[in-house]
RNA sequence: UACCCCGUGGUGUAAUUGGCAACACAACUGGUUUUGGUCCAGUCAUUCAAGGUUCGAGUCCUUGCGGGGUAACCA
């Protein structure tokens, strides 16, 4: 049983029950025949930039709806600006796709139909649809008008298509500088829609390109090569995020004026957006450069290799997506809702150990001097296939810190003094003595006596004992730092602050921890890097895979554990 | 300001297209439990507002209110 097929089959038992509008849209046009009855979609990232939590959503949504239908879907590399792009984040995205578990029909690059593009171009300016335009940006700008007012025709929109057609060709031949000249549509400067008055196709931008070099110094906007890239590929469905939407009628105008018969189809739904996450690229390059964080694949980083690291899964996050939904709405999910899904799969497939984060030691007087006792751990109390481990107990003992009180809450049943727990696992002991450093008045140790009938979960006298707390034998126990991470963003979403606030103030101050000299269990030394364990009563942690060396292992924190003490301590005090 | 899109529990999505507002998460109650975890049971909305059409409206129409997007030679 793994969680890839798990995952797989609650899609499918889904797909008669709730079906979302992109569905319904495909449903219909499946049934009607329109495009031959084929579904063929595309994940067209632009290369500049780690992919992140927000990619993740288009790359399932994608590949995941071509599965479906059992259709097509391309990855395309919508390399239109090569000013903005590098081929690092093309091998990254290549990566992070084949991570989350898709892998693509067929890739390419917009930058691939350059020249396609450009006879397109070429096509229009013949039939009197395109001009080249000598209005520096300040004019073209003051020309276009506003949301109020309508656009003013540009002096240069009447040029004949053979004088447009010799300007292009110079355009295309490098003879004019960098905004001398753009190639614009021509449509209607006076369209309440400002995406149709006579939007630039080409821009010159004398720049190498991580794809074809110094071939081209007219690169297309990215309107001018979306749907016609769209088109050449065969593509059926074009999703895109909801702030194209305007962009649509000149998507159809484009095909309309190429006589594009079977066109594609624009929709567009809502991005992803998580509270305590944030996924401008600007930004997060920013915590990079400034060292806020250690790299693009920090474990507190919304970036897939960041997650990558933290220890979520493919399965994990595709769920989220899926249970996320599609819609035509911008809407903000809480952070929770992710790491509920990570821990629903950890709970079922990561294995049990104990580790003392903050170690209290206890002794246990009535243990038998030099007696050393093997017990047998459950790996998984829900997956019995998961098997057992032995760890050992002797008359020394390490409890964490959080598990004692010396004058305790209500409703408290950990260690407190005269109190009596039980170890996981092991014995029930009670609380004896409590030793004290004299000058700080910190609890130091703890002497306690244990009930030498209560293993297996039973007591001398049938006596319940409520609490149970995890331990590492003392004398067995190995040490490691460990790594405690928190959400990124102390507030919900940056805007919160307000408009002029300073966004790095948003950020959590406090979203990483290190403890030093946690005491692990030892068969956790031989940890493989990115193996993920539930620390019992703690949280679920996984060896880092930068950090880790052999044999010594570097945990952090995936995710912790639904903690209800801490809502009903909160509640009694 | 203009144009476009969108308003369903605390959150994210459903509602057989005009027919008993459903699912998940969160929260709260209780039960089980050698993890205060898991698991199980239960509780939690007259669908932004007003009006209209209709036997019947979350769904259609009108107006208002609220939120978002756009007004780059970015994508």
């Amino acid at each position: 049983m793994t969680s890839e097929t798990e995952s797989a089959e609650n899609r499918t038992e889904d797909r008669s029950e709730r079906r979302n509008f992109v569905q319904q849209r495909i449903d219909a046009d499946v049934a009607s025949g329109r495009h031959g009855g084929r579904v063929h979609l595309r994940f067209p990232p632009e290369p500049n930039g780690y992919p992140h939590i927000g990619h993740a959503k288009a790359i399932c949504t994608n590949f995941g709806l071509a599965k479906e239908y059992g259709g097509r879907c391309n990855l395309r590399f919508d390399d239109t600006n090569p000013s903005k792009e590098e081929m690092e984040y093309v091998e990254a995205m290549r990566e992070d796709i084949r991570w989350l578990g898709f892998e693509w029909d067929a890739e390419f690059f917009a930058s691939s139909y350059f020249d396609e593009l450009y006879d397109m171009a070429v096509r229009l300016v013949r039939k009197g649809k395109a001009y080249v335009c000598d209005l520096p940006l300040e004019e073209m700008r003051r020309l276009r008008g506003d949301g109020s007012r309508p656009g003013t025709d540009s002096p240069f929109r009447g040029r004949s298509p053979e004088e447009n057609l010799d300007l292009l060709e110079r355009m295309k031949a490098g003879e004019f500088a960098n905004g001398e000249k753009t190639l614009r549509a021509k449509i209607d400067m006076a369209s309440p829609n400002m995406n149709m008055r006579d939007p630039i196709m080409y821009r010159i931008m004398h720049v190498p390109h991580h794809q074809t070099g110094d071939r081209w110094c007219i690169y297309p906007t990215y309107d001018w090569a979306h749907g016609q890239s769209d088109s050449i590929e065969g593509i059926t469905h074009s999703l895109c995020s909801l702030e194209f939407e305007n962009h649509r009628p000149l998507y159809e105008w484009y095909l309309e004026q190429l006589d594009i018969e079977d066109k594609p189809q624009q929709i567009e739904f809502a991005r992803l957006e998580v509270a305590h996450m944030m996924t401008s690229k600007r930004k997060l390059l920013a915590l990079v450069q400034e060292g806020v964080v250690s790299g693009w694949d920090d474990p507190r980083m919304p970036t897939l290799r960041g997650l990558r690291r933290r220890g979520y899964t493919p399965s994990a996050l595709r769920d989220f997506i899926h249970g996320v939904g599609l819609a035509r709405f911008n809407s903000t999910i809480d952070i929770v809702v992710l790491e509920n899904t990570l821990r629903d799969e950890l709970n079922r497939t990561a294995q049990r150990r104990m580790a003392v984060l903050r170690p209290l030691e206890v002794v246990i007087e009535n243990w038998p001097e030099g007696r050393v006792e093997t017990i047998e751990a459950v790996n998984n109390p829900g997956d019995e296939s998961a098997g057992t481990r032995e760890i050992t107990m002797s008359g020394r003992v390490l409890i964490d810190r959080e598990d004692f009180e010396l004058d305790p809450p209500k409703k408290w049943f950990r260690l407190a003094p005269d109190k009596e727990v039980r170890l996981r696992y092991g014995y029930a002991i009670r609380c004896k003595e409590v030793v004290t450093d004299p000058a700080t008045g910190e609890v130091t140790k703890l002497v306690c006596t244990y009930d030498p009938e209560s293993a297996g979960g039973r007591t001398s006298d049938g006596r319940k004992v409520k609490g149970i707390v995890h331990w590492v034998d003392a004398n067995a126990a190995v040490r490691a730092d460990v790594r405690l991470y928190d959400h990124l963003l102390r507030v919900a979403k940056v805007e919160e602050l307000g408009d002029d606030a300073d966004w790095r103030d948003a950020v959590n101050p406090q979203s990483l921890e290190v403890v030093h000299g946690a005491m692990l269990e030892p068969s956790l030394m031989s940890a493989e890097p990115g193996a993920t364990y539930q620390f019992e009563r703690v949280g679920y942690f996984t060896a880092d895979t930068v950090a880790s060396k052999p044999g010594a292992p570097v945990f952090h924190r995936t995710v912790a554990l639904k903690d209800t003490w801490s809502k009903i301590a909160a509640k009694g005090n």
